[in-house]
RNA sequence: GGUGGGAUUCCGGAGUGGUCAAACGGGGCAGACUGUAAAUCUGCUGGCUAUGCCUUCUAAGGUUCGAAUCCUUAUCCCACCA
C-alpha cells in the first residue's frame, strides 16, 4: 500500500509525528481523522491543507473520518489565536455545520469500498455529558502541569488578552473526541495543522492512559507565503470554498496572484499533480516567468476541483475581460454574464446619469467614502469601463453606459464593480 | 474579595490641559517600473457641501474659556495577593 507519510513529505505537507511507530501502523489500513471547526458556514482555503492531508491518506488506502466540531465549535480553539473568540450560538453552529459538511463531501470519497470516508459530529457524543460527568470521566485524567505547558496555552497566558477557562478546556474536549473515535471507529491517527499539536497529543495521552493503546498524531506545517503571511487570506478576508461567499472569479484570482516564490510549493501542497509534472512546470516557469504558467495551472486546478468546469469557465472568462485591456465592443449582455460573479449593484437611472463619480462609486459600494474615491481619482487609480478617470468632479455621461444600461467601475488594479441601471 | 496597572485611529504605540484628526512603526491602498510576481521608488490612509467645517482617543457625567490629557462613576482587560 502506498506510503502516505512519504507522499506527504515529498509534497511539503509533513511537519511532525508523535511517534515513528506510525510507519509500521500505516502498513495496514488505519483509520485517520481530522477535525474542522464550523466557525463559519463554509470552509476556507486555509482548511485546505488538512483536507488534502485526509485525501492523501484516503488515496493511500486508509479510511478517513472528517470530524465536524459541532461541540468544539461552540467553545473556540485557542490554538494559534491571540485573542478570545466570540462564542457562537447553538443555532449558528448547526447552520454552519451544514455548509462545512457540504464542502467536505466534495473532497472525500464516501463510496470507496476499501477506504470509505465518513463525517461525524462531536456534538453527538459531547452533548450527552453533564459537566460533572465530564470532569470525572475525562478531566480526572489531565494534569495541570501538562495542560499549562501547552504552547497554545502559554502563548495566550503571556499575551495581554489572557485566556478564559472555557477556551482552556478546549483541549480536553478534543482529546476526548480522539478517545471516542478510537473506541467507536478504531481510529488510530489524528492529523491536523501544527498548531493542533497540543490538542492532538492530549488525545494520544488520554488514550494511552485509559486504554493502554498507542494512538498516533501527525501534523502539517502551517502554510505561509514567502512574506510570512498565513495562507488563505486576501486583505484580511478569508477565501471561502462556497461561491456565495467568495465568487468563482475571486477564488480564481486568489491563486492567479500567487507569488513566483510560492507557486511551485503550493502546487505540491494543494493539487494532486504528479511531482514530475510540477518539476516540468517549474522549468517552464524559469524560462518564461511572464507567462505565469504555474499560477495558471494552480488556479485552474483549484478552481476546477472546488467549483467544477463551469465555475472555472466563468472565472477565466471574467479574468480575460478584466485584464485583457479594452472593453471596446462588449455588449451589455456579455458584460452582465462575465460579471455574474463580480460584485455588482443596481442603481436607478436618475442617480447615475449625470451623477458625480464620487457619489456613484460610493453608491455602488466600490468605495466606503467619497474621500476615498477622490483620493483614488487623484492617484490615477479609478477607471470607468477600463478607462482612467482623472477629474474628481466629473460626472457620468450617457455614452459611458454600455447599451445604455451597464457600467463597469474599477478601483485600482483588481477591484471591479458592475453597475446595472434599473 | 483586596491592591496596583491599563483601555488612543486597521494593528502596535507616542501623546499627561491649548500648537491634536492625534508623532512614529507595521499593515493596507494607489501610482511608476513589471508579468495580475517580487524588489524598489513616490503618494495616500476619520467624514464633509473642503484653504473651512464636523465627528473621534472604552462609555456616561463633571471641572475648565478650552480635555485624548484632570475628576467621578460604569464596563472590560492585565498583574499580584486572598
Amino acid at each position: 500500500m502506498a506510503n502516505a507519510i512519504e507522499t506527504l513529505k515529498e509534497r511539503g505537507l509533513f511537519d511532525n509525528v508523535t511517534s515513528p511507530g506510525i510507519q509500521k501502523q500505516l502498513e495496514s489500513p488505519t483509520s485517520v481523522y481530522a477535525g474542522f471547526d464550523p466557525t463559519s458556514s463554509s470552509l476556507q482555503v486555509g482548511n485546505f491543507v488538512t483536507i488534502m492531508g485526509l485525501a492523501h491518506f484516503q488515496r493511500a488506502g486508509h479510511p478517513v473520518i472528517a470530524l465536524a466540531g459541532g461541540a468544539t465549535g461552540m467553545i473556540g480553539d485557542p490554538s494559534g489565536k491571540s485573542s478570545e473568540r466570540n462564542l457562537q450560538s447553538h443555532e449558528e453552529v448547526e447552520r454552519n455545520l451544514v455548509g462545512v459538511k457540504e464542502n467536505l463531501s466534495r473532497f472525500l470519497d464516501f463510496d470507496s469500498k476499501t477506504a470509505p470516508a465518513k463525517i461525524v459530529n462531536n456534538h453527538d457524543w459531547m452533548g450527552r455529558f453533564s459537566y460533572i460527568e465530564f470532569l470525572r470521566d475525562v478531566g480526572k485524567h489531565f494534569r495541570m502541569g501538562t495542560m499549562l505547558g501547552k504552547e497554545s496555552v502559554r502563548a495566550r497566558m503571556e499575551s495581554e488578552a489572557g485566556m478564559s477557562y472555557c477556551e482552556f478546556s478546549y483541549q480536553l474536549i478534543q482529546a476526548y473526541d480522539f478517545l471516542h473515535l478510537w473506541d467507536k471507529e478504531g481510529c488510530k491517527l489524528q492529523i491536523g495543522g501544527s498548531d493542533q499539536w497540543g490538542n492532538i497529543t492530549a488525545g494520544v495521552d488520554l488514550i494511552r492512559r485509559l486504554r493502554g493503546g498507542e494512538a498516533f498524531g501527525m501534523t502539517f506545517p502551517i502554510i505561509c507565503d514567502s512574506s510570512g503571511q498565513k495562507f488563505g487570506k486576501t486583505a484580511g478576508n478569508a477565501v471561502y470554498l462556497d461561491h456565495n461567499r467568495t465568487s468563482y472569479y475571486d477564488f480564481y484570482q486568489f491563486f492567479i496572484r500567487t507569488e513566483d516564490a510560492d507557486v511551485i510549493r503550493f502546487l505540491k501542497i494543494f493539487t494532486f499533480l504528479p511531482l514530475d509534472q510540477i518539476s516540468e512546470i517549474a522549468r517552464e516557469m524559469a524560462a518564461a516567468p511572464e507567462k505565469r504558467l504555474a499560477q495558471k495551472t494552480l488556479a485552474d486546478d483549484m478552481t476546477r476541483t472546488i467549483h467544477g468546469a463551469a465555475g472555472l469557465a466563468i472565472a477565466q472568462r471574467a479574468s480575460e475581460v478584466l485584464f485583457g485591456g479594452s472593453m471596446e465592443g462588449m455588449k451589455a449582455d456579455d458584460l452582465v454574464k462575465v460579471f455574474a460573479n463580480v460584485p455588482s449593484r443596481e442603481l436607478p437611472v436618475d442617480s447615475i446619469r449625470d451623477g458625480g463619480f464620487l457619489d456613484v462609486a460610493v453608491a455602488a459600494g466600490l468605495c466606503k467614502s467619497k474621500g476615498e474615491v477622490r483620493r483614488l481619482v487623484t492617484e490615477g487609480g479609478f477607471y470607468i469601463n477600463n478607462i482612467r478617470i482623472t477629474d474628481p468632479a466629473g460626472k457620468i455621461t450617457g455614452d459611458m453606459l454600455v447599451d445604455g444600461r451597464v457600467l463597469v467601475m474599477r478601483a485600482g488594479k483588481k477591484n471591479y464593480c458592475l453597475v446595472k441601471v434599473v
